[in-house]
DNA sequence: TCCTGTTTTAAACAAACGTTTAAATTTTAA
DNA sequence: TTAAAATTTAAACGTTTGTTTAAAACAGGA
């Protein structure tokens, strides 16, 4: 009894209301809809969490975590900028990419109740923490690169790729596409992208 | 009577629901919230509407067309590609600003619900139609710009405005901004990204 | 004035909502 | 084997939902 072996139970319900959350959004799930997708009674849910809104908060934590760890990992890491930043483009591209939904339901749920971004004090943390701004003014120091804040930068990487999805539904609808057709489109722009930032960061003297 | 005196009310009830729907999108506004803003009897919606759901089509439809009809009235201006780009920034940065909710209230609700973008076809035919392809290919055949497909121009160009809105909640909370201190970084960052696009678009041969 | 059609209201409707109950079932440990 | 604890169930709880009803209030023309 002591390592619940409930954890079944309890996993299924966190992974059915992971997806239904992220699909329909705070608002437009219902207790039911999470019951029917994990299988099990709607008393369930709230015997193992207390409500649908601490349920909610679990999964939104936990979602909100995936958003940010990985940025922050590379953020961290002891390479160049030039390849940081590709790093960066790719990572999130691939985030997106795998959780297509995650972006806009973030930003949604944090739109529409901004306290539920508890955790962040913790962000700004482990962004400020960070090797990268320092980085980016040795190298404009050097003459490098562009002199540009850090806030600026990390806000162009992930505009360009995390709007893509965010938007990505309205492409699909306005132009016809196809899943393959738009992946093939996103693939494409994510290069521009890369191109564009490390032009304008490292070949701003051509002037 | 024929030309009918109801506007007010009528009026009233969409002001009302546009101001609503925009604040917590359809599934988290109820006939009640709409009629207490309206200060109208609940009953009075379904009169004049016939249902949540076609009130909301109806504000849906309209906030679309205030989406787009900026842009493609700018793309069809008969102006030179580095106004016209710096154009298109600065209106979609205004409209934004302007209504600070439309973006990422028109992404979500399309992404749960996409038969909603009914117009799709008439977006796409629009922007077909514009002036604003032929330009490209003309003025990169001419070599004064980098080859580029209109399409990664455009997403490029509304990527990096209006995802600052998209996740404006989400940074105020991050970085304890005031409302003002990210009217400026916002307004700085839109400097930023004029001068990283056109120096993509125009000074590529410095390599 | 009275009549006709329009607008507004209070009240109610059935359905769906999040949540709770109390009993049934299964698991655990002695 | 047995009794206590944990898990699961069907059913119901009181609210809130979108919508409808039927009557009241109001308007303009005869």
């Amino acid at each position: 009894m002591r390592c619940s072996p409930s954890k079944n139970t309890e996993e299924r319900i966190r992974e059915a209301a992971r997806q239904v959350f992220l699909e329909k959004g705070f608002d437009g799930t219902t207790s039911r809809d999470i019951a029917e997708a994990a299988g099990i009674n709607i008393a369930l849910t709230n015997y193992y969490f207390r409500s649908k809104e601490k349920l909610f908060i679990s999964i939104f934590d936990e979602l909100i975590q995936l958003f940010f760890e990985g940025m922050f990992c590379i953020l961290n890491k002891p390479i160049g900028l030039r390849e940081k930043i590709t790093e960066l483009v790719e990572h999130d591209f691939q985030l997106m990419k795998s959780n297509p939904s995650l972006c806009i339901f973030v930003m949604n749920e944090i739109h529409r109740n901004p306290e539920r971004m508890a955790n962040a004090v913790e962000a700004r943390k482990q962004f400020q923490q960070s090797v990268f701004d320092e980085q980016l003014r040795r190298e404009a120091a050097l003459g490098h690169i562009r002199s540009i804040e850090a806030m600026h930068l990390m806000v162009m990487i992930v505009s360009n790729i995390q709007f893509l999805f965010i938007s990505k539904a309205m492409h699909i609808r306005i132009w016809h596409m196809s899943e393959e057709a738009f992946d093939a489109f996103a693939n494409r722009h994510k290069g521009i992208v890369i191109d564009m930032i490390t032009n304008y960061l490292f070949a701003f003297e051509s002037v």
